[in-house]
DNA sequence: TTGAAAGCGCTAACAA
DNA sequence: TTGTTAGCGCTTTCAA
């Protein structure tokens, strides 16, 4: 920087205005300063300018799963494209941060506390997680309602309707005549699959726990889940799965059992992962939500709270609250 | 900083010794600032320390691919996560950064150049891509490599013998009587592509133009161009596909065409990426390359290249040079 | 409109 | 072994 100003002939104050947009400086000397970065391919010092500004113009997404996990389910693809657009139009950076095991976390909070982004978004948080712990100061949102939240703490998070979601479904399959209806969970320690097994207990009232069995929101644990529920209740003739990853590996197996789609079980999943349910087969009948959406709004909240910050002062505070959005069922032809 | 000092009723370079180790500190001096820390609950900021040590303990990966395409291909998973565990090892801080488009390139560029990590591993470099370019003193190593290699420019890059690996694979298919052998090619603006293509050239040496179809690593591309092959060739008895998701899509289209394979046209794949391949139906004959040893490989480079820098000095200079690993042919149903 | 100068919070010589 | 001190490279008052 030093080198621009002598080559420039002007001061390190005004290479400084320059290169942060050139308000206030007169146009030839403007011209003068940014020739001299160009031939000088100066390129300033984030960790000096982030020392005295206190942004960085980077925000993390961390994601509380194994990369496996998070590759294979195109949940977070969708999420994150939504994020993505909505920082670049904001000319921030994202930055991924994946965590795998216990250890990891620490790192993870470190680097948040550290101050390296100017906030973060997290997700697939598991009930013990001890990730919210260790964000510290660092604005935050959360995508999906995070499982300690007492009502009084106030995390700012983006979720769907899970519960409401839920209980359309399975009172579509009560409305189609189905009588055994049977419920693969998600991942019984994140609250997503909690609230859809509510909603479902909602409309099945005193359903037989055997009509119930655990996934992990993976095609392996819905097969597994599906084949557990075909033994235990071979009369069962509808299955509402936790999303639609599950709902596929449901219906290999029951194809694999000989059983019919929709005659002879009916299924519904949850997401409307396209293109997965509309090539599934039969297409899927779904609860949809608006996955790229919610990840738009997760970013949004965030930048917008981080606008608030920086005029008024004081972490998220009285930033916009969370936010619920609405699901809807898609009727295609499993159920 | 200053508040934990005066707390512990020391120096702040004692409070900066302890947070670093505590190395040359007495240990009641150490519990007593480990104590202060604890209870002001204070984090070192980070752009204050790589303001005067240069150092970030983070490392960037890059896949200059839209999020779409990298999380649909599990050869991006597998690469991270031999990564991940490398940089983990190492107590670096993996920081994925995704671009889609131009604009996104030079966003990408400044954020290298701008000092926020240590060192950078790119991936997926398409022939013209300007991100080489815009990387600028930031120590390096590419997944696969680059195009622009002249030979001279030194850059440092682990790939997988892809020319030496397409040999062996259209060689298995000659050796299995079979004349009339097509290939769909990856895209072609990646050098992986070219390589394999100039592999499937060496054995087929004066081979029908027409049994070159372009793909691009995707199902869908293979798909497209398998139907073109089939169109163009109908009397095709081999396929050699770019990778194992292009023989995926191709194996479809032959199954909807009626071919049976490998009876009436054998394929083969590349990658060996599992499940897929074994779960193929008929299992698919690929050639394996180890893509997570790829990854570890190419952080262990950048890793040993900036310690060297710190002892030594001068970007990855005398560091270890690029590496390139065999493949080995896996016999499996499909041909 | 420009420049001089005072830090941002930390580490690393150097001295004690 | 500990403390003192001088910056790291930048932004931002404040004065000119």
């Amino acid at each position: 920087m030093e080198a621009v100003a002598a080559r420039a002939g002007v001061s390190r104050a005004t290479v400084s205005r320059v290169v942060n947009g050139g308000d206030g400086v007169r146009e030839p000397l403007v011209e003068r300063v940014r020739q001299a970065v160009e031939e000088l391919g100066y390129v300033p010092n984030q960790a000096a300018r982030s020392l005295v500004t206190r942004r960085h113009d980077a925000v993390a997404v961390v994601i509380a799963e194994p990369e496996t996990k998070v590759f294979a389910d195109p949940f977070f693809a969708l999420q994150l494209r939504g994020i993505s657009k909505e920082l670049t139009a904001h000319d921030s950076q994202l930055v991924l941060l994946l965590t795998e095991g216990r250890a990891d976390h620490a790192r993870v909070g470190r680097y948040l506390a550290g101050g390296h982004v100017d906030g973060a978004l997290v997700f697939s948080l598991h009930l013990d997680d001890p990730l919210p712990g260790l964000i510290h100061g660092v604005p935050t949102v959360y995508g999906g309602r995070p499982g300690w939240i007492d009502g009084s703490r106030g995390a700012v998070y983006v979720d769907c309707d899970n519960r409401g979601g839920a209980r359309e479904a399975v009172r579509h399959l009560v409305g189609l005549g189905r009588r055994n209806i049977g419920h693969i969970t998600g991942a019984l320690d994140q609250t997503s699959a909690v609230d859809r097994l509510d909603g479902f207990r909602d409309v099945m009232v005193d359903a037989d726990p055997r009509l119930i069995a655990e996934g992990d929101f993976t095609p392996g644990g819905g097969e597994r889940a599906m084949r557990e529920l075909l033994d235990r209740c071979p009369d069962l003739d509808a299955v509402f799965a936790a999303n639609d990853l599950t709902a596929v590996g449901a219906m290999r197996v029951l194809r694999e059992r000989g059983r019919r789609v929709p005659e002879d079980v009916a299924v519904v999943g949850f997401d409307d992962m396209l293109p997965f349910t509309e090539q599934a087969d039969p297409p899927l009948t779904t609860v949809r939500q608006d996955i790229e959406e919610m990840g738009r709004l997760m970013a949004r909240l965030l930048l917008r709270g981080l606008d608030r910050t920086a005029s008024a002062s004081g972490g998220l505070a009285g930033a916009p609250s969370s936010v619920v959005l609405p699901t809807t069922l898609v009727r295609r032809a499993s159920a």
